[in-house]
DNA sequence: TTCCAGGCGTATC
DNA sequence: GATACGCATGGA
């Protein structure tokens, strides 16, 4: 990694990154575009102001070494080769374009618990909808409510947030997290499909919004979350499967595919 | 007004 | 296991 602390800001060059492409794509929901090339956003409650000020070059105000170290590193997977990873998966034609289309792209490292509640939020929904939700969770709650925060709350009680029927579904998962029917810790290291078939014990947490979870809030890179617009690039470019290049990095691929697709939704090939 | 959104539960076959 | 339908809410 390369930085330099200057006063009490940090200085990150960091190839492969787009804002836009990491903070406003879909996979995290707290992130604000406040000003042309800056966004400010949580991981958790730590909150953090961050601009682009160069090619490749990052400004991360009133941030200490310690910090970064601490939490931005890993929240941003600065330690993860994207040009590595995007040399492999160009071995093939479609994900060489999609690639190229949206090269900063990262997948961010969520805490595991928001990932889970925020992607309960996100079914059936769409992004503006979905931040206003979580935004109004935050409000009320100055900051984001772990399962403990949310132990007494009721269907009727979360009606503030407009979240339609998925209110239910945040409390049954907040309860089985609660009772110890359900571990995110001990999830996290399962073989994939015993990981998700765990989460959807959960009511309302499908395939899906479970691949979401492993991959989000996990980092499992190995989740591959299928919705409206992965189904459309599934049946359009890899009818047979996907390529052999993505394997392990499956979910990672997908992002690149998924913001692909939302762009050039008309494309063939 | 109608349609749709990073889906899922339920009923039915 | 596959398919059809309803679901809360709000923006286009």
């Amino acid at each position: 990694m390369d930085y330099t602390v200057k006063g009490s800001d940090i200085i990150l060059h960091q190839p492969d990154f787009d804002l836009d492409e990491t903070l406003d794509c879909g996979q995290a929901f707290r992130w604000a575009k406040t000003a042309p090339d800056t966004y400010e956003g949580y991981y958790l409650n730590d909150f953090l102001r961050i601009s682009r000020i160069g090619d490749e070059t990052f400004l991360l105000e009133n941030t200490t070494e310690h910090d970064l170290l601490d939490k931005w590193y890993n929240y941003l997977d600065l330690s993860t080769d994207y040009g590595e990873l995007k040399r492999r998966f160009s071995e093939d034609k479609t994900l060489a374009r999609a690639c190229e289309y949206a090269g900063g792209i990262r997948i961010l490292r969520q805490d595991s618990w928001e990932a889970l509640s925020s992607f309960i939020i996100s079914q059936n929904n769409n992004i503006p909808r979905i931040k206003g939700i979580i935004g109004r969770l935050v409000e009320h709650y100055e900051g984001y409510p772990d399962a403990e925060r949310l132990r007494e709350e009721t269907e009727e009680s979360l009606a503030f947030l407009r979240s339609g029927f998925r209110a239910k579904y945040l409390v049954d998962a907040v309860h089985k997290m609660l009772s110890g029917e359900l571990d995110l810790e001990k999830i996290k290291s399962l073989p994939l499909n015993d990981a998700q078939k765990e989460l959807m014990r959960i009511k309302g947490v499908g395939p899906k919004v479970a691949m979401c979870a492993l991959l989000f809030g996990m980092y499992r890179t190995d989740a591959f979350p299928i919705d409206v617009w992965m189904k459309r690039a599934l049946e359009r470019w890899y009818p047979n499967g996907l390529p052999e290049c993505v394997k392990g990095y499956e979910g990672t691929a997908q992002q690149y595919l998924f913001h692909y697709i939302r762009n050039h939704p008309n494309e063939q090939m």
